[in-house]
DNA sequence: AATAGGATATGAATCGATTCAGAATCGATT
DNA sequence: AATCGATTCTGAATCGATTCATATCCTATT
């Protein structure tokens, strides 16, 4: 049923070793066998099996991607920007979501080990390092994504958190706010303590008395959201914060849906609200939501290259690439 | 550098085909020699090659997903439901995304033919049925999602766009509106036309006078959904509609942005809304948007199961499943 | 003690693409 | 015609897991 390297070579009067040549060397082979042999791969049908090839070479053509949360659209366009990549160099993604469960994470990573991919990508959830190693010293590069690599072995593509909280506050302050509160967690997560921190800078470099407070929330989902908006607004009016600056787009919509009361959108009048990562839906919000924009097709786009060159070249030192954040205004910090 | 079966057998004192019965068929296997193997195992670090074992067997252990738009939530959710299915059976998705473009959608298959990959979950754009085939027949199944198979040779998960249709414009009259327009497109999508014949049923069966247009849109994105409510919101008064039925949940936010006039929301007490898929985006939306709910992980696992089993018995004759949609109330279609 | 029969273990053959040392072919030069 | 070098082609060996015919070991029965 299936038809091998053999049958072609057959079919066109070859030997293998020259159908092989035609498929990876062409220029070591004379026209008219190479034209032979293309004839005989078309009247046959066949496919290269990419099993033996891999067998064979060591050479993977697949490339695993850990994603540790599948809904966030933010992720969603990392992975296609590593998709479109891959795309180009013929190269197929493996994609695994762990949903936050270290359990599902190692599972994905043995899964891709048996499958000897051509190496990882990964946006880390757990402790992953030590089977990151053990990955490594079995061949397979890992390259982390949207989580600065620091001094670890691993290279890793993220983008400035630290500025990007300042822009953020930074942005909102020139916009005339003052009772700034920034909503988010876990706080065991570096981008939201980045956020903070970035966050905090912006306020102390302030002109004006600025105040900042920290809302912290289990996880930056649109409900936590939600809830966290509904908590500010059973305070007494006067105390509450005249902007929300939202760790992550999910937050922000659902802080933007508790803010509409009665039929009446708070954002921006009452209270401005800005967001982190810039995914479509903030631009699709009711009120289209300001955002601090992360590359995130440019991140994955990026990831996979490195990835590509360092299994290429083992004895490339792991590198750290991180872009700036870019401030996108919308009319959920309009001035009043 | 490799761990390789033979490195194990002989760490364990034991033949490679014990190894390999330790590992795929233990019953025939001492106690002791299977202790020994698992032990070397362990020491060793020896991790399957799949590769090897694939093109030895002829069993793979991915199945390839072709996605038709990888930006909307639903289609996440669906790949959701697949890939969690597909990791209790120790596979791995490979995935593709075509974002509505046919010769990405025909490499992705070729890139998976090459990949020997169990069988292919598509959500077809192009007509890929010659190609199908062509995977077919070389030993390769296909199940289509979201797209109903009709006498095609090919099994299919897919929800009932008809009732979900008629379900919508049911609940828009019982809630008292009279006034209904469908914003969907384009109009040679089998969904769309579905949806708009599942409507007329309603308006057929109405007992009151009840008025039914169609909006055309190119896409069914925010943008467009956007650009849809604003044309509406340009009539006289008097000839808004007071109910929109948006094709998906995407048009549906877009329509909701553009019915928030000077901080006032439209939604629900001037017109009512409601969309299609039931995403996540449809509840966390300023005004949460009611939805016709597809169960879209079970539709992937669903699909995901088909496959696996056809791919078992190769005998079995394709079939077509068929889940009801069910209605989400939420806000934006309250009564006034 | 001999032997049958079940339970275990063995290892050569196999899958298909790639590689590479050696063979064949061809032209040009002497 | 002989020789050399370049070009092109060949086919056996290889990768690692699985399979299955065969061999070995044990236990129970006569």
């Amino acid at each position: 049923m299936a038809v091998s390297i053999r049958d072609v070579a057959d079919e066109a009067g070859v030997s293998v070793g020259t159908v092989s040549n035609v498929l990876n060397r062409p220029e070591s082979v004379s026209a008219g066998a190479a034209e032979r042999v293309m004839t005989a791969i078309d009247r046959l049908g066949y496919v290269r099996n990419d099993a033996a090839r891999k067998l064979r070479g060591g050479v993977s053509t697949t490339v695993g991607f850990v994603v540790l949360d599948g809904q966030n659209p933010f992720f969603n366009d990392v992975v296609r920007g590593a998709e479109d990549e891959a795309s180009r160099h013929g190269i197929a993604i493996l994609y695994g979501n762990t949903d936050q469960d270290s359990s599902r994470e190692r599972m994905y990573l043995d899964l891709f080990e048996e499958q000897q991919v051509r190496g990882v990508l990964i946006s880390p959830y757990g402790d992953v390092f030590p089977r990151l190693e053990r990955l490594r010293s079995h061949g397979i590069r890992a390259v982390l994504v949207d989580r600065f690599g620091g001094t670890s072995r691993f290279s890793s593509v993220s983008v400035d958190s630290v500025a990007g909280g300042r822009m953020a506050v930074e942005h909102l302050i020139a916009t005339g706010r003052r009772r700034i509160a920034f909503v988010g967690g876990p706080m065991d997560m570096r981008q939201v303590t980045d956020r903070i921190a970035g966050a905090r800078v912006a306020v102390d470099n302030a002109m004006d008395a600025v105040d900042l407070e920290v809302l912290a929330i289990p996880a930056m989902t649109v409900e936590e959201g939600v809830a966290a908006g509904r908590r500010v607004l059973a305070r007494p009016r006067r105390e509450w914060p005249d902007a929300l600056f939202a760790a992550n787009d999910l937050v922000a919509l659902g802080l933007l849906q508790s803010l509409v009361v009665d039929g009446r959108m708070l954002v921006p009048d009452e209270i401005a609200l800005i967001g982190f990562d810039d995914t479509a839906f903030a631009a699709a919000a009711a009120v289209p939501i300001s955002s601090i924009r992360q590359p995130s097709a440019t991140i994955g786009r990026t990831a996979l290259r490195v990835l590509l060159e360092e299994s290429e070249d083992p004895e490339l030192i792991p590198r750290q690439t991180v872009f700036p954040p870019e401030l996108v205004i919308r009319r959920s910090t309009a001035v009043r």
